[in-house]
DNA sequence: AATGGGCGAGAACGATCGTTCTCTCGTTTC
DNA sequence: GAAACGAGAGAACGATCGTTCTCGCCCATT
Protein backbone atom coordinates (compact mmCIF):
# COMPACT_ATOMS: atom_id res chain seq x y z
CA UNK A 1 0.00 0.00 0.00
CA UNK A 2 1.58 3.49 -0.99
CA UNK A 3 1.15 6.48 0.97
CA UNK A 4 -1.54 8.05 -1.64
CA UNK A 5 -3.34 5.10 -0.95
CA UNK A 6 -3.36 4.95 2.75
CA UNK A 7 -4.23 8.54 2.89
CA UNK A 8 -7.38 7.93 1.01
CA UNK A 9 -8.21 4.73 3.12
CA UNK A 10 -7.46 6.79 6.44
CA UNK A 11 -9.71 9.82 5.60
CA UNK A 12 -12.54 7.16 4.15
CA UNK A 13 -12.59 5.83 7.70
CA UNK A 14 -12.19 8.87 9.34
CA UNK A 15 -15.10 10.65 7.37
CA UNK A 16 -17.39 7.69 7.70
CA UNK A 17 -16.84 7.20 11.39
CA UNK A 18 -16.45 11.07 12.19
CA UNK A 19 -19.71 11.76 10.61
CA UNK A 20 -21.78 9.22 11.65
CA UNK A 21 -20.73 9.35 15.05
CA UNK A 22 -19.47 12.21 16.06
CA UNK A 23 -15.77 13.23 16.18
CA UNK A 24 -15.14 12.78 20.05
CA UNK A 25 -16.87 9.37 19.90
CA UNK A 26 -14.54 8.10 17.70
CA UNK A 27 -11.06 7.06 18.78
CA UNK A 28 -8.19 6.90 16.85
CA UNK A 29 -8.19 3.03 17.18
CA UNK A 30 -11.39 2.99 15.59
CA UNK A 31 -10.22 4.07 12.18
CA UNK A 32 -6.53 2.40 12.31
CA UNK A 33 -9.17 -0.30 12.13
CA UNK A 34 -11.39 0.76 9.56
CA UNK A 35 -9.07 1.65 7.16
CA UNK A 36 -6.48 -1.21 7.70
CA UNK A 37 -3.80 1.37 8.22
CA UNK A 38 -1.67 0.87 10.73
CA UNK A 39 -1.45 3.43 13.71
CA UNK A 40 2.56 4.03 13.14
CA UNK A 41 1.66 4.91 9.51
CA UNK A 42 -1.58 6.91 10.56
CA UNK A 43 0.75 9.27 12.51
CA UNK A 44 2.82 9.32 9.94
CA UNK A 45 0.64 11.03 7.72
CA UNK A 46 -1.68 12.99 10.48
CA UNK A 47 0.42 13.91 13.23
CA UNK A 48 -2.51 14.19 15.50
CA UNK A 49 -6.08 13.94 15.93
CA UNK A 50 -6.50 17.79 15.29
CA UNK A 51 -4.76 17.37 12.19
CA UNK A 52 -6.69 14.29 10.80
CA UNK A 53 -9.75 16.22 11.75
CA UNK A 54 -8.88 19.54 9.69
CA UNK A 55 -8.30 17.64 6.92
CA UNK A 56 -11.67 15.16 6.69
CA UNK A 57 -13.22 18.90 6.84
CA UNK A 58 -11.44 20.14 3.77
CA UNK A 59 -11.86 17.15 1.84
CA UNK A 60 -15.13 16.86 2.95
CA UNK A 61 -15.78 20.51 1.90
CA UNK A 62 -14.42 19.67 -1.47
CA UNK A 63 -16.93 16.75 -2.48
CA UNK A 64 -19.88 18.36 -0.68
CA UNK A 65 -19.46 21.27 -3.13
CA UNK A 66 -17.97 19.11 -5.75
CA UNK A 67 -21.23 17.31 -5.66
CA UNK A 68 -23.67 19.96 -5.54
CA UNK A 69 -21.92 22.15 -8.42
CA UNK A 70 -21.90 19.37 -10.46
CA UNK A 71 -25.69 18.91 -10.11
CA UNK A 72 -26.84 22.16 -10.44
CA UNK A 73 -25.05 22.60 -13.85
CA UNK A 74 -27.19 20.25 -15.19
CA UNK A 75 -30.00 22.56 -15.31
CA UNK A 76 -29.88 24.06 -18.52
CA UNK A 77 -31.24 27.19 -17.38
CA UNK A 78 -29.27 30.17 -15.03
CA UNK A 79 -32.92 31.42 -14.11
CA UNK A 80 -33.79 27.65 -12.35
CA UNK A 81 -30.38 26.66 -10.63
CA UNK A 82 -30.75 28.61 -7.59
CA UNK A 83 -33.29 26.27 -6.94
CA UNK A 84 -31.66 23.55 -8.05
CA UNK A 85 -30.02 23.72 -4.80
CA UNK A 86 -32.69 22.72 -2.67
CA UNK A 87 -33.54 19.82 -5.18
CA UNK A 88 -30.22 18.47 -4.48
CA UNK A 89 -30.76 18.92 -1.12
CA UNK A 90 -33.56 16.78 -0.73
CA UNK A 91 -31.81 14.38 -2.95
CA UNK A 92 -28.99 14.31 0.15
CA UNK A 93 -31.58 14.19 3.17
CA UNK A 94 -33.12 10.90 1.66
CA UNK A 95 -29.74 9.04 1.67
CA UNK A 96 -29.64 6.52 4.76
CA UNK A 97 -26.39 8.10 6.35
CA UNK A 98 -27.86 11.90 6.16
CA UNK A 99 -26.60 13.20 9.94
CA UNK A 100 -27.09 16.69 9.19
CA UNK A 101 -23.67 19.22 8.37
CA UNK A 102 -20.73 17.87 9.20
CA UNK A 103 -19.46 21.40 9.47
CA UNK A 104 -22.13 21.94 11.87
CA UNK A 105 -21.56 19.05 14.05
CA UNK A 106 -17.73 19.76 14.33
CA UNK A 107 -18.54 23.01 15.36
CA UNK A 108 -20.90 22.47 18.21
CA UNK A 109 -18.69 20.06 19.39
CA UNK A 110 -14.98 21.49 18.63
CA UNK A 111 -15.64 24.82 17.94
CA UNK A 112 -14.40 26.02 21.30
CA UNK A 113 -11.59 24.07 21.73
CA UNK A 114 -9.86 24.18 18.22
CA UNK A 115 -9.55 27.08 15.88
CA UNK A 116 -8.53 24.88 12.90
CA UNK A 117 -12.03 22.76 13.29
CA UNK A 118 -13.40 26.63 13.64
CA UNK A 119 -11.26 28.07 10.75
CA UNK A 120 -12.38 24.93 8.32
CA UNK A 121 -16.30 25.28 9.21
CA UNK A 122 -16.10 29.36 8.58
CA UNK A 123 -14.29 28.33 5.57
CA UNK A 124 -16.88 26.07 3.79
CA UNK A 125 -19.83 28.29 4.88
CA UNK A 126 -18.03 31.21 2.54
CA UNK A 127 -17.32 29.35 -0.01
CA UNK A 128 -20.90 27.76 -0.30
CA UNK A 129 -22.07 31.61 0.32
CA UNK A 130 -19.90 32.48 -2.60
CA UNK A 131 -21.48 29.62 -4.99
CA UNK A 132 -24.57 31.01 -3.85
CA UNK A 133 -23.85 34.49 -4.81
CA UNK A 134 -22.80 33.18 -8.26
CA UNK A 135 -26.18 31.08 -9.11
CA UNK A 136 -28.23 34.52 -7.98
CA UNK A 137 -26.10 36.90 -9.84
CA UNK A 138 -26.11 34.47 -13.12
CA UNK A 139 -30.40 33.83 -12.19
CA UNK A 140 -30.30 38.19 -13.06
CA UNK A 141 -31.32 39.04 -9.28
CA UNK A 142 -31.87 42.46 -8.89
CA UNK A 143 -29.40 42.53 -5.54
CA UNK A 144 -27.66 39.23 -5.31
CA UNK A 145 -25.71 39.46 -2.15
CA UNK A 146 -28.75 39.78 0.03
CA UNK A 147 -30.26 36.96 -1.69
CA UNK A 148 -27.88 34.77 -1.58
CA UNK A 149 -27.59 35.54 2.28
CA UNK A 150 -31.22 34.54 2.66
CA UNK A 151 -30.73 31.33 0.03
CA UNK A 152 -27.43 30.16 2.51
CA UNK A 153 -29.72 31.08 6.03
CA UNK A 154 -33.08 28.85 3.90
CA UNK A 155 -30.20 26.25 2.79
CA UNK A 156 -28.29 25.89 6.67
CA UNK A 157 -31.72 25.39 8.55
CA UNK A 158 -32.98 22.86 5.77
CA UNK A 159 -29.93 20.85 6.72
CA UNK A 160 -30.57 21.08 10.44
CA UNK A 161 -34.30 20.81 10.23
CA UNK A 162 -33.87 17.58 8.07
CA UNK A 163 -31.10 16.16 10.73
CA UNK A 164 -33.27 16.47 13.90
CA UNK A 165 -36.73 16.10 12.19
CA UNK A 166 -35.41 12.60 10.66
CA UNK A 167 -37.29 13.72 7.31
CA UNK A 168 -36.36 15.37 3.61
CA UNK A 169 -39.65 17.94 3.95
CA UNK A 170 -37.78 20.82 4.83
CA UNK A 171 -35.90 20.94 1.97
CA UNK A 172 -38.91 21.47 0.19
CA UNK A 173 -40.07 24.31 2.68
CA UNK A 174 -36.61 25.96 1.97
CA UNK A 175 -37.19 25.30 -1.25
CA UNK A 176 -40.70 26.97 -1.64
CA UNK A 177 -39.68 29.94 0.61
CA UNK A 178 -36.27 30.32 -1.46
CA UNK A 179 -38.83 30.66 -4.82
CA UNK A 180 -40.67 33.90 -2.97
CA UNK A 181 -37.38 35.25 -1.97
CA UNK A 182 -36.43 34.87 -5.90
CA UNK A 183 -39.47 36.20 -7.16
CA UNK A 184 -39.63 39.15 -5.19
CA UNK A 185 -35.80 39.88 -6.23
CA UNK A 186 -37.23 39.97 -9.92
CA UNK A 187 -35.97 36.22 -11.05
CA UNK A 188 -38.63 34.75 -13.46
CA UNK A 189 -39.07 31.28 -12.44
CA UNK A 190 -41.75 29.63 -14.85
CA UNK A 191 -41.94 31.92 -17.62
CA UNK A 192 -39.00 31.25 -20.27
CA UNK A 193 -36.03 33.63 -20.39
CA UNK A 194 -36.51 37.29 -21.70
CA UNK A 195 -40.28 37.86 -20.05
CA UNK A 196 -39.79 39.99 -17.13
CA UNK A 197 -41.73 39.03 -13.81
CA UNK A 198 -44.89 41.17 -14.06
CA UNK A 199 -44.85 43.94 -10.76
CA UNK A 200 -41.98 43.18 -10.11
CA UNK A 201 -40.87 45.54 -6.92
CA UNK A 202 -37.62 47.23 -7.93
CA UNK A 203 -36.41 48.06 -4.38
CA UNK A 204 -33.92 51.15 -4.32
CA UNK B 1 -28.50 23.99 50.81
CA UNK B 2 -31.51 22.33 50.17
CA UNK B 3 -32.76 20.03 47.41
CA UNK B 4 -34.40 22.58 45.07
CA UNK B 5 -31.19 24.50 45.68
CA UNK B 6 -28.62 22.07 44.54
CA UNK B 7 -30.84 20.94 41.28
CA UNK B 8 -30.35 24.46 40.65
CA UNK B 9 -26.72 25.07 41.12
CA UNK B 10 -26.17 22.07 39.35
CA UNK B 11 -28.26 22.78 36.44
CA UNK B 12 -27.00 26.15 36.21
CA UNK B 13 -23.70 25.39 35.94
CA UNK B 14 -24.28 22.29 33.73
CA UNK B 15 -26.17 24.25 31.20
CA UNK B 16 -23.07 27.07 31.24
CA UNK B 17 -20.21 24.15 30.84
CA UNK B 18 -22.58 22.45 28.44
CA UNK B 19 -23.24 24.85 26.68
CA UNK B 20 -19.80 26.98 26.11
CA UNK B 21 -18.24 24.07 25.97
CA UNK B 22 -19.46 21.02 24.20
CA UNK B 23 -21.18 18.41 26.38
CA UNK B 24 -18.61 15.21 26.06
CA UNK B 25 -15.55 18.17 26.72
CA UNK B 26 -17.11 19.08 30.48
CA UNK B 27 -16.63 16.26 32.94
CA UNK B 28 -18.77 15.27 35.81
CA UNK B 29 -15.71 16.72 38.28
CA UNK B 30 -16.15 20.69 36.32
CA UNK B 31 -19.92 20.55 37.24
CA UNK B 32 -19.38 19.58 40.98
CA UNK B 33 -16.59 21.82 40.84
CA UNK B 34 -18.35 24.96 38.98
CA UNK B 35 -22.03 24.20 40.97
CA UNK B 36 -20.21 23.76 44.79
CA UNK B 37 -22.22 20.70 45.13
CA UNK B 38 -20.70 17.31 46.09
CA UNK B 39 -20.24 14.51 43.71
CA UNK B 40 -22.49 12.11 45.65
CA UNK B 41 -25.05 14.56 46.30
CA UNK B 42 -24.84 15.47 42.34
CA UNK B 43 -25.49 11.49 41.65
CA UNK B 44 -28.29 11.24 43.54
CA UNK B 45 -30.16 13.81 41.62
CA UNK B 46 -28.78 12.68 38.72
CA UNK B 47 -27.87 9.06 38.72
CA UNK B 48 -25.91 9.61 35.57
CA UNK B 49 -24.40 11.91 33.10
CA UNK B 50 -27.20 11.18 30.11
CA UNK B 51 -29.75 12.23 32.71
CA UNK B 52 -28.31 15.23 33.66
CA UNK B 53 -28.10 16.23 30.10
CA UNK B 54 -31.32 15.34 29.28
CA UNK B 55 -32.56 17.43 32.12
CA UNK B 56 -29.83 20.48 31.20
CA UNK B 57 -31.67 20.25 27.59
CA UNK B 58 -35.39 20.10 28.79
CA UNK B 59 -34.65 22.85 31.08
CA UNK B 60 -33.13 25.20 29.02
CA UNK B 61 -35.84 24.22 26.16
CA UNK B 62 -38.58 25.64 28.58
CA UNK B 63 -36.43 28.97 29.15
CA UNK B 64 -35.63 29.87 25.73
CA UNK B 65 -39.21 29.26 24.77
CA UNK B 66 -39.96 31.32 27.67
CA UNK B 67 -38.09 34.17 26.72
CA UNK B 68 -38.95 34.17 23.01
CA UNK B 69 -42.77 34.22 23.94
CA UNK B 70 -42.60 37.02 26.28
CA UNK B 71 -40.07 39.24 23.98
CA UNK B 72 -42.78 38.32 21.19
CA UNK B 73 -46.16 39.17 23.06
CA UNK B 74 -44.73 42.84 23.99
CA UNK B 75 -45.83 43.31 20.06
CA UNK B 76 -49.28 44.62 20.24
CA UNK B 77 -50.40 43.61 16.54
CA UNK B 78 -50.96 40.45 15.71
CA UNK B 79 -49.43 40.67 12.53
CA UNK B 80 -46.11 41.75 13.61
CA UNK B 81 -45.31 39.02 16.37
CA UNK B 82 -43.96 36.49 13.34
CA UNK B 83 -40.96 38.78 12.62
CA UNK B 84 -40.70 40.18 16.10
CA UNK B 85 -39.27 36.39 16.64
CA UNK B 86 -36.17 37.58 14.20
CA UNK B 87 -35.69 40.64 16.26
CA UNK B 88 -35.20 38.50 19.10
CA UNK B 89 -32.73 36.41 17.51
CA UNK B 90 -30.58 39.42 16.26
CA UNK B 91 -30.33 40.45 20.28
CA UNK B 92 -29.76 36.54 20.96
CA UNK B 93 -26.77 36.31 18.71
CA UNK B 94 -25.32 39.76 20.06
CA UNK B 95 -24.79 38.36 23.15
CA UNK B 96 -21.13 37.49 24.28
CA UNK B 97 -21.90 33.72 25.23
CA UNK B 98 -23.84 32.71 22.15
CA UNK B 99 -22.67 29.66 20.71
CA UNK B 100 -25.80 28.69 18.53
CA UNK B 101 -28.57 26.19 18.92
CA UNK B 102 -27.42 24.32 22.26
CA UNK B 103 -29.92 20.99 20.65
CA UNK B 104 -28.55 21.24 17.40
CA UNK B 105 -25.20 21.13 19.40
CA UNK B 106 -26.25 18.19 21.06
CA UNK B 107 -28.12 16.83 18.57
CA UNK B 108 -24.75 16.62 16.70
CA UNK B 109 -22.78 15.35 19.37
CA UNK B 110 -24.56 12.86 20.89
CA UNK B 111 -27.76 12.40 18.50
CA UNK B 112 -25.99 8.84 17.12
CA UNK B 113 -25.57 7.94 20.83
CA UNK B 114 -27.80 9.03 23.17
CA UNK B 115 -32.04 8.60 22.20
CA UNK B 116 -32.58 10.36 25.13
CA UNK B 117 -30.94 13.56 23.97
CA UNK B 118 -32.42 12.87 20.21
CA UNK B 119 -35.95 13.30 21.68
CA UNK B 120 -34.96 16.23 23.56
CA UNK B 121 -34.17 17.81 20.76
CA UNK B 122 -36.68 16.90 18.23
CA UNK B 123 -39.46 17.82 21.80
CA UNK B 124 -37.64 21.06 21.68
CA UNK B 125 -38.51 21.65 17.49
CA UNK B 126 -41.51 20.36 17.15
CA UNK B 127 -42.79 22.73 20.17
CA UNK B 128 -40.66 25.88 18.50
CA UNK B 129 -42.75 24.71 15.21
CA UNK B 130 -45.84 24.41 17.24
CA UNK B 131 -45.57 28.42 19.03
CA UNK B 132 -44.55 29.57 15.63
CA UNK B 133 -47.76 28.35 13.75
CA UNK B 134 -49.73 29.43 16.25
CA UNK B 135 -48.08 32.94 15.61
CA UNK B 136 -48.25 32.81 12.02
CA UNK B 137 -52.13 31.60 12.11
CA UNK B 138 -52.84 34.44 14.81
CA UNK B 139 -51.44 37.17 11.90
CA UNK B 140 -53.87 35.69 9.36
CA UNK B 141 -51.52 33.81 6.74
CA UNK B 142 -53.75 32.09 4.32
CA UNK B 143 -51.96 28.65 4.85
CA UNK B 144 -50.26 28.91 8.95
CA UNK B 145 -48.46 25.32 8.16
CA UNK B 146 -46.02 25.95 5.22
CA UNK B 147 -45.83 29.62 6.19
CA UNK B 148 -44.93 28.02 10.03
CA UNK B 149 -42.44 25.34 8.10
CA UNK B 150 -40.76 27.80 6.22
CA UNK B 151 -40.35 30.26 9.05
CA UNK B 152 -38.69 27.62 11.45
CA UNK B 153 -36.22 26.70 8.72
CA UNK B 154 -35.17 30.14 8.38
CA UNK B 155 -34.91 30.80 12.32
CA UNK B 156 -32.66 27.47 12.31
CA UNK B 157 -29.77 28.78 9.32
CA UNK B 158 -30.03 32.10 11.11
CA UNK B 159 -28.99 30.01 14.38
CA UNK B 160 -26.20 28.00 12.86
CA UNK B 161 -24.73 30.66 10.28
CA UNK B 162 -24.70 33.54 13.25
CA UNK B 163 -22.70 31.14 15.75
CA UNK B 164 -20.48 30.29 12.64
CA UNK B 165 -19.80 33.15 11.18
CA UNK B 166 -19.63 34.86 14.96
CA UNK B 167 -22.61 38.02 13.58
CA UNK B 168 -25.50 39.10 14.26
CA UNK B 169 -26.09 39.62 10.61
CA UNK B 170 -27.94 36.45 9.39
CA UNK B 171 -30.93 37.42 11.78
CA UNK B 172 -31.69 40.23 9.80
CA UNK B 173 -30.93 38.04 6.59
CA UNK B 174 -33.80 35.52 7.48
CA UNK B 175 -36.17 38.60 8.94
CA UNK B 176 -36.39 39.73 4.94
CA UNK B 177 -36.99 36.87 4.08
CA UNK B 178 -39.86 35.86 6.82
CA UNK B 179 -41.48 39.30 5.57
CA UNK B 180 -41.21 38.38 1.65
CA UNK B 181 -42.91 35.17 2.65
CA UNK B 182 -45.07 36.51 5.09
CA UNK B 183 -46.25 39.57 2.12
CA UNK B 184 -46.65 36.47 -0.16
CA UNK B 185 -48.75 34.65 1.99
CA UNK B 186 -50.94 37.72 2.61
CA UNK B 187 -49.77 39.01 6.03
CA UNK B 188 -49.69 42.61 5.73
CA UNK B 189 -47.40 44.22 7.32
CA UNK B 190 -46.86 47.71 7.34
CA UNK B 191 -50.64 48.80 7.07
CA UNK B 192 -52.75 49.03 10.46
CA UNK B 193 -55.08 46.45 10.95
CA UNK B 194 -58.23 45.69 8.21
CA UNK B 195 -56.53 46.76 5.43
CA UNK B 196 -56.05 43.79 3.49
CA UNK B 197 -52.65 43.57 0.69
CA UNK B 198 -53.63 44.14 -2.79
CA UNK B 199 -52.79 41.88 -5.36
CA UNK B 200 -52.66 38.76 -2.54
CA UNK B 201 -52.53 35.31 -4.36
CA UNK B 202 -55.09 33.64 -2.32
CA UNK B 203 -53.31 30.30 -4.03
CA UNK B 204 -55.85 27.20 -3.97
C1' DA C 1 -23.41 13.10 76.98
C1' DA C 2 -23.55 9.29 73.89
C1' DT C 3 -24.58 7.63 69.41
C1' DG C 4 -25.88 7.03 64.87
C1' DG C 5 -26.76 8.62 60.28
C1' DG C 6 -26.18 11.61 56.48
C1' DC C 7 -23.05 14.62 54.11
C1' DG C 8 -18.67 16.68 51.93
C1' DA C 9 -14.00 15.89 50.40
C1' DG C 10 -11.52 13.36 47.74
C1' DA C 11 -9.26 8.84 46.81
C1' DA C 12 -10.04 4.88 44.08
C1' DC C 13 -11.51 2.03 40.13
C1' DG C 14 -11.96 0.34 35.62
C1' DA C 15 -12.38 1.95 31.06
C1' DT C 16 -10.89 4.58 27.27
C1' DC C 17 -8.48 8.20 25.16
C1' DG C 18 -4.36 10.17 22.25
C1' DT C 19 0.15 9.08 21.56
C1' DT C 20 4.58 6.57 21.74
C1' DC C 21 7.46 2.53 22.19
C1' DT C 22 8.90 -2.30 21.56
C1' DC C 23 9.42 -6.28 19.14
C1' DT C 24 9.39 -8.91 15.16
C1' DC C 25 9.68 -9.84 10.41
C1' DG C 26 10.34 -9.22 5.44
C1' DT C 27 12.94 -6.56 2.19
C1' DT C 28 16.78 -4.25 0.29
C1' DT C 29 21.61 -3.18 -0.35
C1' DC C 30 26.64 -3.83 -0.26
C1' DG D 1 25.06 -13.82 2.73
C1' DA D 2 24.95 -10.26 6.33
C1' DA D 3 23.49 -6.08 8.00
C1' DA D 4 20.63 -2.18 8.05
C1' DC D 5 16.20 -0.43 7.35
C1' DG D 6 11.07 0.20 7.30
C1' DA D 7 6.70 -1.25 8.48
C1' DG D 8 2.95 -3.80 11.06
C1' DA D 9 0.99 -5.53 15.34
C1' DG D 10 0.05 -4.39 19.51
C1' DA D 11 1.67 -3.41 24.29
C1' DA D 12 2.52 0.47 27.11
C1' DC D 13 2.02 5.13 29.09
C1' DG D 14 0.05 8.96 31.21
C1' DA D 15 -4.14 11.46 31.32
C1' DT D 16 -8.94 11.80 31.87
C1' DC D 17 -13.46 10.03 31.95
C1' DG D 18 -17.91 8.38 34.52
C1' DT D 19 -18.92 6.34 38.61
C1' DT D 20 -18.34 4.40 43.29
C1' DC D 21 -16.22 3.95 47.77
C1' DT D 22 -13.91 5.41 52.09
C1' DC D 23 -13.31 8.22 55.76
C1' DG D 24 -13.99 11.80 58.98
C1' DC D 25 -17.09 15.28 60.64
C1' DC D 26 -21.35 17.58 61.98
C1' DC D 27 -25.84 17.49 63.69
C1' DA D 28 -29.93 15.49 65.53
C1' DT D 29 -32.21 12.41 68.61
C1' DT D 30 -32.52 9.98 73.22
Amino acid sequence: MDITEADGRLLDAAEALFYEHGIQAVGMDRIRAASGVSLKRLYQRFPSKDVLVEAYLRRRDGRWRGALAEYVATRPSAVERPLAVFDWLEEWFGEPDFRGCAFINAYGELGTASPAVSEAVRDHKAEVLRYLHGLVRDAGAAEPGPVAEQLAVLADGAITAAAIGGTPAPARSARKAASTVLEAAGVAQRQPAGCPAPGGHTVG
